[in-house]
DNA sequence: GCTTATTCGGATCAGTGCTCCATGTAAGTG
DNA sequence: CACTTACATGGAGCACTGATCCGAATAAGC
């Protein structure tokens, strides 16, 4: 690659990456590349679809919350694994307002450029909820795909500005749905007497 | 209203629910006025808004809910009516693919066409709730807001096209989720719920 | 300094929701 | 019936979207 165009890679997933954190996934394409300084075209060029460019941006937290899965794999409880783990991936999805429905979307379509990393995902997932389940702390009528689809429900249910609010305690309501009665005693501050209304 | 104009109004009204079953609430108006045989700004100035148009299409079905609710209060157990009603509530966005959306956006936007029928039906789906939380078959740390964001939650995930064979199941994972683990027994006594207004 | 392969971005296209306004017509009056 | 008038109509146009083309600019290799 060149050395101008690389220069305009990075500098165009930088002013992506503030853009859309402002924005949401939905900003305009023409919009980025007006910040970048730079013509639409070679927006394009570089990332030839909105989901290309957001793969590119988002890969390396996609890889970090696979990690993360791996690291609770081995250094918590199997429910505080998996809790903490969902709680996680909702939050970040926060700072990518509207990411949830592209999710949705790539896992199933193997052309998008965000399958891969959705299926990754998925599978970092179903893991840490197998470990969960083996250990009886967890239902055992769910699968990975339940988890990916619950974690986007809610993360979408961040997304939406009237039902945000109540977000992180439908969270702890869904969470406890997930553990078995076994489980639901966890470490994050699930067990709450005082409601915050 | 003219005569002509009350015609075009009802037929585009026809055009309009069967092009969004078909494709979803985000078909394009130019679509529905094409198909109906009618040009742009007529569909636009008796619906100034996609919302408007859809409000007129759905406000019907918002009734029904809302008066099932009411129904339900008086022939059902309190656990029943209200899973049952949650179930009616989620089958029946599945219909109109994509109103979810519109509906988080609506019940806070008080300028918005659907504003008045989601605060309606929220208010049934609290009364249900309450009535079951009175006697002690569900959690008690929800309310009407809640309850209204799983349901649009559980809607989204009826949705999206990779999630939604898991919907049902997800459904009764969330609808457990809020029925405390005394719903399997009787209820006995039914303390008279707060009544309505 | 020259050649050539790459990169660039303005012009353009089809699509969207929406607005304006000249035309056509239904409804009410003589 | 004829006439007037208030209203409904829809094509043309606006600003915007994502996406494509292609002549011009430019960096890399010699």
């Amino acid at each position: 690659m060149r050395a101008d165009a690389r220069k305009n890679r990075d500098h165009l997933l930088a002013v992506a990456g503030t853009a859309i954190a402002e924005q949401g996934v939905d900003v305009s394409l023409r919009d980025i590349a007006r910040r970048a300084d730079v013509g639409l075209a070679t927006l394009l060029r570089h990332f030839p679809t909105r989901e290309a460019l957001l793969d590119a941006l988002l890969r390396t937290s996609f890889d970090e919350l696979t990690a993360k899965a791996g690291e609770l794999e081995t250094s918590s409880s199997p429910e505080d694994a998996l809790v903490s783990w969902l709680r996680d991936c909702v939050g970040w999805t926060t700072e990518y307002r509207g990411v949830t429905v592209l999710m949705a979307t790539a896992i199933e379509d193997t052309e998008s450029a965000l399958h891969a990393s959705c299926v990754t995902l998925r599978a970092a997932g179903a893991r840490l909820l197998a470990r969960a389940q083996a250990t009886g702390m967890a239902r055992s009528d769910i699968d990975g795909t339940d988890l990916f689809a619950l974690i986007a429900a809610l993360a979408w249910l961040g997304d939406q500005p009237s039902l945000a609010p109540r977000a992180d305690h439908l969270f702890d309501v869904v969470a406890s749905a997930i553990l078995t009665s076994a489980g639901s005693g966890d470490a994050q501050g699930e067990r709450r007497p005082p409601d915050r209304r």
